[in-house]
DNA sequence: CCCCTCCTTGACAACGTTGTCGTTGAGAGC
DNA sequence: GCTCTCAACGACAACGTTGTCAAGGAGGGG
């Protein structure tokens, strides 16, 4: 491990002072044609690479941000990841990512190292319990929620239409006939969950039907709790006609126990799930879902993250992203399959 | 946006000297705990935090890897950017991540970018094409590779047996009597999928099966063109009899374009793929398929590179990692499903 | 010929830490 | 009472950059 040149190490080479070089490094203007050649020239023969450490601390600009999801594992906190990325890297910031793993203690640990390494900005999926502790952040460093609005404190969020697109949804399923509808959640604390509950329960409020209790399991936060609580639901008295998980784990928990029990889908029982994803295509019959743009909440989170860091007087404000509800056959609806429903793929391509 | 306090500031409030902060802050010996407690006083009225950036400038060391995969979005790579998190945070390190998309510019870039931010470490899926730009840096940063191989350059790498896995679940299938198979590829360039075929081949050339030329597609990396492949494969005159799919991308383009043919899998056709997900479990009839360790991928790399970088004599050689034939129904085996097949979520938990 | 301007260049300090080394003073040992 | 030791603390430089300011020289206009 021999030791790197410095920029001090180029001047002495090309007979320049350290600002001359710096000059170059930065292509400020003053540097005459001549004298950049010979600082590109010891550049190039000293394999010169500028430290941005030093930069940073100097510029007090790290061009880096940081992220702080639950899990990347997930295919929606990934994609949400893609975008962010994607944006950053357009802008030639780098990202820092986290796994919270709903766990606000782990959040705000993260949130801490960040701040510490100087992030210029912080996107976070925030965990359950209050981001109250954020509240002296929010003043130094430009902060952006994604996915849902943290708690106790306000910060702008960029979300999707969470209610609507459940009130859509479970409307759809009662118009199949359905009266008996299961809703399946990671955690109703959540606030993308309660919104989902929310328009769940107005489309059951509006047709007069009544929501039993034994009909709403929560805590299914792993494919495998999922899986065990459908079965719950299927030992009960009145079983339920129509399933709807609230986010795409879920929904994995439901179809494998579903499975197991040798039900048919839709005859036996239905199911709809929140978030679109490659399997919901796959299965059979295909999944109908509320497709939530992941990739968009990511790249829309980032804009404005960036926006916020370029101009800090930017208030942020809360951006809603539209859903759509994708009728496939789980539901009961005749499933035509058709080419070019390769909906996460759709990506502005670098 | 007010001014951030600096241990100046806590000196000052406390009327030390800032070596003296210092010492708190690291908790050195050779502080009073009178002294202590005043210092610690100050950092908590000011709301003091440390400045990582000056801290790493100062003591070369920044508590951060990068890590430069080819698509966070492909489950398999994030399940390996979650080994390597972990292990980080357990060690109280930071992740850069980086989308390279198979782009070798992209690779390059980043790299740069990642050692201008003075990482401690990096770990690399090497993208196609020639790995020898980083000859020099080798020499001055600790770097581990995963899943593949780097090319035209030698260095530790952690990866599972692909010629191996390939070869025992290309024997399966011709163990049920197949004797028409396809390989589907997303890029045949690259090693992971190299070795894959080899074994595959291996397999073949045992039993004496001539492998026709048709039945290798090749290009097939993303769903859609894994899907175009496979329709491809069932307009020649002889159509193959089973697919292997390279991995998790090209099996989902194999499994739409067979259920847009209509085709009972595997009565008409059977289908394997390289790598585990969760799909494969949820799909009819489930998949059979070599499991990867992707979490253990991640995490033994990030171990590796830990360990060179507390200790940069660690040469690091090459970790191979067992793959398992995971035998469901889509070979043509009795499909029998049983709980607990969570191999994804097999985590030592945080 | 002189002054003014503009271009090129450099010295120096600062960003916020920590390592090195030196100073001070109290207490122990003789 | 004197030296010696050790604990507590501080001054200073350094990590590798860049912003500020000033200097030097060439060239142009009067």
């Amino acid at each position: 491990m021999q030791k790197t040149p410095t920029i001090r190490d180029v001047a002495q080479a090309a007979g320049v002072s350290l600002k001359t070089v710096s000059r170059v490094i930065n292509s400020d203007k003053g540097v005459s044609a001549e004298t950049r050649k010979r600082v590109l020239a010891a550049i190039e023969a000293l394999g010169y690479r500028p430290n941005a450490l030093a930069r940073s601390l100097r510029g007090r600009k790290t061009y880096t941000i940081g992220v702080v999801i639950t899990d990347i594992t997930n295919g929606f906190f990934s994609t949400i990841v893609r975008g962010i990325e994607d944006e950053a890297f357009a802008r030639n910031y780098s990202v820092l990512v986290a796994n919270s793993d709903e766990l606000l203690e782990k959040e705000k640990l993260y949130v801490r190292i960040f701040v510490e390494k100087q992030v210029d900005g912080l996107i976070i999926v925030p965990a359950t319990g209050s981001q109250e502790y954020l509240r002296d952040l929010a003043s130094h460093i430009p902060l952006v929620f994604v996915d849902r609005p943290p708690r106790d404190f306000s910060g702008p969020v960029v979300q999707v239409e969470n209610r609507e697109g459940a009130y859509r949804l479970t409307r759809h399923l009662l118009e199949h006939g359905f009266e008996r509808l299961a809703f399946l959640a990671s955690d109703l604390r959540l606030p993308t969950v309660q919104e989902r509950f929310a328009g769940f329960r107005k489309a059951l409020d509006e047709v007069g039907i009544t929501l039993h209790t034994e009909m709403v399991k929560d805590g299914a936060k792993t494919i495998h709790e999922a899986y065990r609580k459908t079965h719950e639901l299927f030992v009960l008295p009145l079983r339920p006609q129509a399933i709807f998980a609230a986010n795409n784990l879920v929904v994995q928990g439901v179809l494998k126990a579903i499975r197991e029990r040798n039900l048919r889908i839709p005859q036996d029982v239905a199911v709809v799930g929140f978030d679109d994803f490659e399997m919901a295509d796959l299965v059979q019959p295909r999944l109908t879902v509320v497709a939530q743009p992941a990739y968009a909440l990511g790249k829309e989170a980032a804009v404005l993250l960036f926006s916020r860091i370029t101009c800090p007087s930017v208030a942020g404000e809360t951006v809603v992203l539209p859903v759509e509800v994708v009728l496939r056959g789980s539901c009961g609806c005749e499933d035509v399959p058709q080419e070019k429903t390769f909906l996460k793929g759709v990506r502005n391509s670098t």
